[in-house]
DNA sequence: CATGAATGAGTGTTCATTCAT
DNA sequence: AATGAATGAACACTCATTCAT
């Protein structure tokens, strides 16, 4: 039947079918990050991305599936910036900074995407709290870890870092939050964003300064 | 018909109505708390409370409106612990503390409406968005005062009062979900919650150490 | 709440549940028995019925429960009229024929049911195969029984007992089914059915005539 | 265009359809006797003749017309085997078994097509049910036509002919079905089962033995 | 001729709310 | 005041069929 043979034909059949898997996808995140889950139906994304009831099941298992795909979508572009920090490095701090700031821009870029992860929360739907989990276990991990290393090192006094890791994240999803919902109005300033939430964190930690 | 005087009847009948109100807010706060407000259906109210669906209906008007008046009453209870402080009084520091104290107690005392106030997310549902911005309002109205006010007295140093007020906000939030959560297995360490995380704060915030 | 007392209203309250679930399960025979369980749709029901959506599943779990029920139904009225035969008995004959005489009625008294039963087949539907299993079971079992016991008693021949019992309820299942059909344009003589059936049977299983 | 005339192209071009055809046949025969009309759907079917969806409907007009397709050639088959029997020969009721032997040969050598044609019932589908009234009116037909000549000639006893040609088909059909559903397991002794038939039917039925 | 992406009417089921008793 | 039977809009999802390529 010839699909053994990649073809000019099928590698523009999958280039298509990416691309209206995107076009859903993006439909999604603005609906999704509208109005929330809960409150989003199928048929609002059908509406948004202009298509039938029978393509959305095409290309995704479910109205579930389509979720996780989003959320995924967003822990994907958060992790990628992430990297992890040699505390014995002189410019420990300012690549913690670089850190947070590529985080700051990968939030405001992915506006929909991250009030979406931000504020949907563990609801009692295992798939999800899986995924949340997994990126905001990921983030203390590294947020704690650098906190361990960081004391060891003479980088920050020591903390109770569990506590101080769960803080911090807790400060910098608020900021992010607020802040994304005022940048539908007027233009946020990402480096003063990130400035403040180092500044606040940073001088609290700090042996000298 | 004499029902212009408040005869003994009267008085007894709506303090029946009040404790009844009393019991199904009590129930509800448990179910809700346990599966949010979506997963949570009428018929899991009126099972725990163990009422009929008409009477659920004579009590409150509707799942949204029974909701809000839970949302109340926890938000009720942290503003009624928290005092302002006067920056100029030379406790100040220990006041703030004192006032983090109480509302920990608040809310380790009333894990499930605080686990449902923290937890719920402004869901396009416009009255409970303007009940919690009221809470995060007075909150962070009064942090950021709280700010501005030590700056000019000397007690902190010069921030970006907007930004870190949501900082320490999400901060503390976050801090507070994560206990909950844990706090249903073994309890936990109230002064300790509170004091890593006033430290946390504050180190970072005194000009002088 | 004074359930613990059945005091009149409760009463003719499990009545009137009683009449009402009769009432559906009424409704449903004739549109299931006229169009199969696969072509009626719940909305073919409710319509019948002249209830609500949210009715129909008041008093039935679903679609499939409300099927199974009315086969329970019909399997326990056909059930009810059978009675064993002694074999030794001088009239087993005319035992075996009243029994026969007595499923005519009950099949030819329940049209639709007897219909739906003998019509609808091994769907898979596990729990609709266990109903049929059970009833074709029962009457298989009887009449291999009596035949067994017949040829030991010498009151029929000896032959293959499975696969003339089998034969035999196909037989009767045919005739009931085509002139269930015709009993709808005329009424069938029941007693011409039943000896027709019983002389066909007999008259190759008698050693003697 | 030279469509008048049927060149060579144009002949293989057409066994090639014939082909093609028979083979999606096939492969819906298995998947239809397998799961039921019902059950199965347009999806199975292509799935197992390895065709596209858009080529399933080049060969058939619908699932519909594909299923009457498949229990036209069941009766096609059927009825190519039975011949008719002239009651005056000596040796009518060899071919009468003649044509008994040779239905359960087609019958267990057509095994899905046959657990199609016997399950599947009236399903308010008027194309479905002409096709198998015309198979049980042939067969009827015939039967009862048997009957009818063979009281004249002395053959049988006289009866109710009309029920009694149904109870034959009907005892036939219920033989046949238990024993294909069994022979799925173990090869089953179709010269038994014809045989098995036939003196039940028989001895029934013969004046003199 | 062959393909498979696209369609949308139809399905069974849930649940917040109403109202006659 | 208290009840719970009744309601019907809304939901996620399926699948036979069409049609542009």
């Amino acid at each position: 039947m010839g699909n053994e043979v990649t073809d000019g034909r099928v590698v523009r059949a999958e280039n298509m079918r990416e691309q209206r898997r995107a076009e859903i996808l993006h439909a999604a995140e603005i609906v999704f990050s509208a109005r929330g889950y809960h409150n989003t139906s199928v048929a609002d994304v059908i509406e948004a991305a202009s298509i039938s009831r029978g393509t959305f099941y095409l290309y995704f298992t479910g109205k579930d599936a389509l979720f996780l795909d989003l959320i995924d979508l967003f822990i994907g572009r958060v992790i990628a910036v992430v990297t992890r920090v040699d505390p014995k490095q002189p410019n420990a701090l300012s690549q913690i900074f670089a850190n947070l700031r590529r985080v700051v821009d990968v939030v405001f870029d992915n506006r929909h995407l991250a009030v979406l992860v931000i504020r949907e929360q563990v609801g009692r739907d295992p798939a999800l709290d899986e995924k949340l989990h997994r990126l905001y276990g990921f983030l203390h991990e590294m947020v704690e870890g650098a906190l361990v290393n960081g004391a060891q090192n003479g980088l920050n006094r020591s903390v109770n870092e569990t506590i101080v890791a769960t803080a911090i994240i807790g400060a910098v999803k608020e900021v992010f939050y607020q802040h994304l919902v005022l940048d539908a109005v007027q233009p946020v300033d990402r480096e003063a964003v990130a400035r403040s939430l180092f500044e606040f964190g940073l001088r609290g930690l700090l042996i000298e300064r």
